[in-house]
DNA sequence: TTAAATGATTACAC
DNA sequence: GTGTAATCATTTAA
């Protein structure tokens, strides 16, 4: 049974302001003729008619039925009865109390483009994030170009979102405002209570969001995208220049007993670092970068100590001829000051060698194996000695590698397998 | 072009 | 929080 005759059937019973509308369009008494009976239902069919093909017609047709209909004297009339049958059908109430929740997919998206700088207030094109991106990948300010280029990018991604994002609200206030107008006008001719049109506005507002969810969900793609091609550190990993490898290399293999660099001294060769290193303007290496550096230098010695071997040998020996350059300049500095010191009584206390860089400690324990004059009370004879050929080929004995008096007192259960794993290298004792 | 070297990240243990 | 081990991604040298 089509719309129209469950309709038509339904007005069969309906009694209608006080009328009997037994089928009747003009509402006389009852006569109880079948003839006049049919024809009233004829009536009543061609009103129906003509409201069911009123979208069939042009516009201008359908405003002058609409405007017919409006002004039919049976318009009231039919009005209420509509009514009455939406009532007890419950079409008004279907589906009102629909109220969906927040959609957590949509929240996660919303929360990211937040946290990107995307959406919400603007934050200087996205630096925020960019500056967040880099200090959490241990990035300096080396990377101010590619920054730059990814704030540049972000803001056009921004840019791009809020254009679509105001289409997309426009359009849905154009719709929703279409709609609800379209609602109010039918209003007139057929029952439409306002919680209904709220409700219509509800289910047009859920269908752009599905829209708007896409937008969001691009909108991150291309975030991610552009974080992997600009923040992604290893992207742009750089290596370090060869001085800076080669004070760390120093560092390591003079600590080799236990090389643990504290913070300080991490702080000490980042910043001895950044001055050697060449990788762009204002480039430098970060306290992180020299914990990388050493975590990666531990775990490579430890796996392969033979490859090492040669590189220890090597950094070993430049240790050694820097450490002779400074005793033979401390002897002559003391025999020019201090003519009355013997040179066989050569002696230094620890305390005159307070010095603060790893290095100068390098130099110091150094010192002791090289000033061989004077009487050292070497604090780690238990470390280990290298052997070793200098550049020329001659042979150095006994230049000591590793000996930190700080690392050994504070060395930690790790820190002395370390130092275990580390004797087992053959190697010759000092002279 | 390819293998080795290297800086960074991640998961896990302590 | 720090260090280790495995791994990734990029650079460099052969």
């Amino acid at each position: 049974m089509d719309e129209q005759a469950r309709i038509m059937q339904a007005l069969g019973g309906v009694s209608l302001a006080g009328h009997s509308i037994q089928g009747g369009m003009a509402l006389p008494p009852p006569h109880g003729h079948d003839g006049i009976d049919d024809g009233r239902k004829q009536d009543i069919g061609d009103i129906l008619h003509q409201i069911m093909t009123i979208t069939d017609q042009s516009l201008d047709e359908a405003q002058a039925k609409k405007h017919g209909l409006n002004c039919h004297r049976m318009k009231p009339a039919l009005f209420s009865v509509l009514c009455e049958i939406k009532e007890k059908t419950g079409l008004s109430i279907r589906g009102a109390q629909e109220e969906d929740p927040p959609d957590p997919q949509l929240m996660r998206l919303d929360n990211m483009l937040l946290a990107e700088g995307v959406s919400g207030p603007e934050k200087g094109g996205g630096s925020a994030a960019a500056a967040a991106a880099a200090a959490a990948s241990g990035g300096a300010s080396d990377n101010s170009i590619e920054h730059s280029d990814y704030r540049a990018k972000l803001t056009q991604i921004r840019q791009i979102y809020h254009t679509e994002l105001e289409k997309y609200e426009q359009a849905c206030n154009e719709f929703t405002t279409h709609v609800m107008n379209l609602l109010r006008e039918q209003s007139r001719t057929r029952p439409i209570s306002p919680k209904e049109i709220e409700r219509m506005v509800g289910i047009i507002h859920r269908k752009f969001s599905s829209i708007q969810m896409q937008l969001k969900q691009s909108t991150c793609e291309a975030v991610m995208i552009l974080r992997s091609r600009f923040l992604d550190a290893r992207r742009k990993r750089r290596n370090f220049s060869k001085q800076a490898t080669e004070i760390l290399n120093e560092y390591f293999y003079s600590h080799l007993s236990n090389p643990y660099p504290s913070e300080e001294a991490k702080e000490e060769l980042a910043k001895k670092c950044s001055i050697t290193v060449s990788q762009g303007v204002g480039s430098t290496i970060t306290v992180s970068q020299v914990s990388n550096w050493f975590g990666n230098k531990r775990i490579r010695y430890k796996k392969n100590i033979g490859k090492f071997q040669e590189e220890a040998n090597l950094y070993a020996a430049k240790t050694a001829v820097t450490a002779a350059h400074a005793v033979a300049a401390a002897v002559q500095n003391s025999q020019t000051n201090s003519p009355t010191t013997p040179n066989s009584g050569f002696q230094m206390k620890d305390e005159e060698f307070q010095l603060d860089s790893a290095e100068s400690k390098n130099t110091l324990l150094t010192n002791m194996f090289t000033g061989s004059s004077g009487s050292f009370n070497l604090p780690n004879s238990g470390d280990m000695f290298l052997s070793m050929q200098s550049l020329n080929g001659d042979s150095y004995q006994g230049a000591q590698v590793g000996a930190n008096v700080q690392s050994q007192v504070g060395a930690t259960n790790r820190d002395r397998s370390y130092v275990q794993m580390h004797r087992a290298i053959p190697v010759l004792p000092v002279c």
